[in-house]
DNA sequence: GTGATATATACTGTCAAGCGTATATACGTC
DNA sequence: GACGTATATACGCTTGACAGTATATATCAC
């Protein structure tokens, strides 16, 4: 993936809320993304798809729940880009609040509990 | 500027290789930018209208010149990813070639000799 | 098998980004 | 003033990204 596509990909509200929050919390499932971003869930599925096409995340099923993390095998000046920007943007909105609802959500499927 | 404008602004070739070529350059016109891009001037004067309106890049006149260079304002997380991101790309093309196309660029205007 | 939940995808319409072309503006020289 | 060069902008067009809705697929419980 060249960069200018990352880039663009970095360039929309949704993607990059979500890959914030995959840098904040490591692994997400697709419902916990979808309830901390407030959005509709195929919105949320098509953006992961989109992301997991560059190359830009991981997923893999557990049980009914996909998970999603950041691609490991990611250019080291990528990661660094992105560690960058979540370090910048985690303290702002909407990023703050998208963190909020997820520590607030009921019934997370929880990696490391229920799989 | 929120983060994913600037972004969505670094997803387009023609931004991303005007701002490499600033970064490395420091400063340039509106004809070295043109040329060294290989792009009829219209377009690049249009991405750099927009870099300009975005607050990216800061544009002054020097005689029939118009000089841009990388925004001395620019938030710093920003200007940490636009130099993480000159020196990762700098080798790779179209970088390398736009760069050379510069070097060999003939009459260039100078902003140091001949203002 | 049925039904419930989680996720992915297909379809359709809308909107904005971008390009090529032509033209306008600014500056310098005469 | 006229003319040439450098740069900016306006216009018309095309194309692709995205959203909302509906539907398909996968897994689990029974």
């Amino acid at each position: 993936m060249d960069a200018t596509r990352f880039f663009s990909i970095l360039g929309h509200p949704v993607r990059l809320r979500a890959l914030v929050l995959l840098q904040r919390e490591g692994e997400l499932c697709v419902c916990e993304l979808t309830h901390a971003l407030g959005l509709l869930q195929p919105v949320v599925s098509r953006h992961l798809a989109l992301l997991r096409e560059a190359g830009l995340v991981d997923a893999h099923r557990e049980g009914q729940w996909m998970h999603y993390r950041l691609a490991p095998g990611l250019p080291s000046w990528q990661r660094e880009v992105l560690e960058q920007t979540a370090t910048a943007l985690g303290g702002q909105e909407p990023y703050v609040s998208d963190a909020a609802l997820l520590g607030e959500m009921p019934n997370r499927p929880g990696s490391r509990c229920c799989a």
